[in-house]
DNA sequence: TTGGGCTTGTGAAATTCTTCACAAAGGTAT
DNA sequence: ATACCTTTGTGAAGAATTTCACAAGCCCAA
């Protein structure tokens, strides 16, 4: 169930290279409003991130427009719309499905919890981790995901098991209920068209980066 | 038409979701390869990257004709001429700054080495962790990290440091020689023009995910 | 050797995304 | 109140990327 003070809709499509601006951006704005700045020029956001004041301008106005012409955005109204668009302005229960380094650094990382990603549950198919703990998160059964599910909800699930096991860990999140995936496995997982996902695979990126030296006199 | 031996040059520009797609394409060629196919069409290809035939065809085309009509592609020969164009015919060189968490999954995990990764030399800061050795691999002192280069060549530098860190880690691979970063610090970081880097922010990935989810149901 | 079934490679069209450029609007100083 | 400086919001233009669609090429069978 969802609980927006101000529910949100837009009537454009939002590419996904926006979405990760908006993302890049409110991280400057929460070090603007931190280091006490009243207001902020779409051609200061552009530098700080590395694009140009028209498409921060461009990004923003899918949503609306914040601004106040001659001056800018005010910072703590700005950092606010960002975080209700982003949906960041209430707390995704996730599961992490692997108890293996990826999983516990997730788990782990304070600034997850900071963006209000809270790690409910862990969990792994290995009996030797079944059973521990970490940081107070137990470290669950994986065949227990789907009953766990039913008793609390779970927003987003995260693979973070070795390839062969990603779709079977998909599947089984997809029974369970769950309608976001984090996909840290490097492989391919197919899921139901209501489910989204998103997968980070290291190596793509490294090999992007071997592609690039590679290029770089040419 | 087009028939090129090592070295190679391109005259188009070469789009970085074709990079990220030939990638996957790579990882699928291989497996196919383990089971034995011979051949392979556009169609297959497309199927299991989840893009359309004209795409995979579009992406291969910027690099030339390797294909055989009514056939498909060779497995092997298309293997290897991916790796070839991916620049994965060799092995690269890796310095990570940073032994924590994600510096040591990456250092340890076996997929990058087969790859080519190939992580010769680990940094950090903290004096306890300085000294110590990871799978045979010292963890020395970050700011031994020039006067290393000068004797021991680095192709890539991996910063796995908090975010305040990233641009002195980033500096100080510069002012080593390393032309190609992988960031994995949630920050901007700033290089000369001639440094080639690539950022993975994973708190990026999940407000993109939040984002979805929030907008799910719209 | 011919015909039929497949699949590539690629111009051209369509779509998506970014950049341009400027009217409109807010602020300040005089 | 006016002049001037600044910055937004946005149509329109431009660039990049994807999709379409089909001629050309390859294989096999008869």
């Amino acid at each position: 169930m969802k609980n927006f003070t101000s529910p949100i809709s837009y009537l454009k499509r939002v590419p996904d290279s926006t979405v990760r601006r908006l993302s890049l951006y409110l991280g400057f704005l929460e070090e603007l409003e931190d280091s006490g700045e009243a207001t902020v020029s779409s051609d200061v956001l552009a530098r700080l991130g590395g694009t140009t004041s028209a498409q921060v301008r461009k990004d923003l106005s899918i949503f609306g427009s914040f601004g106040k012409r001659g001056l800018g955005y005010f910072v703590p109204e700005l950092t606010t719309r960002l975080r209700e668009i982003l949906g960041l302005g209430r707390d995704w229960h996730v599961a992490i499905v692997g108890a293996g380094k990826i999983g516990l650094a997730l788990a782990q990382y304070p600034g997850f919890r900071e963006k209000g990603f809270h790690v409910s549950a862990l969990y792994d198919a290995s009996p030797a981790k079944v059973g521990t703990r970490l940081d107070s998160i137990p470290v669950r059964d994986v065949h227990r995901l789907a009953s766990d599910a039913a008793k609390e909800h779970f927003d987003i699930g995260v693979i973070a098991v070795p390839a062969d096991d990603a779709q079977f860990v998909a599947d089984t999140m997809v029974a369970a209920g769950i309608k976001a995936i984090m996909n840290f496995a490097p492989a391919q997982i197919t899921v139901p068209a209501d489910v989204v996902t998103r997968t980070v695979n290291m190596g793509l990126e490294f090999e992007a980066l071997s592609f690039a030296l590679a290029n770089l006199s040419k």
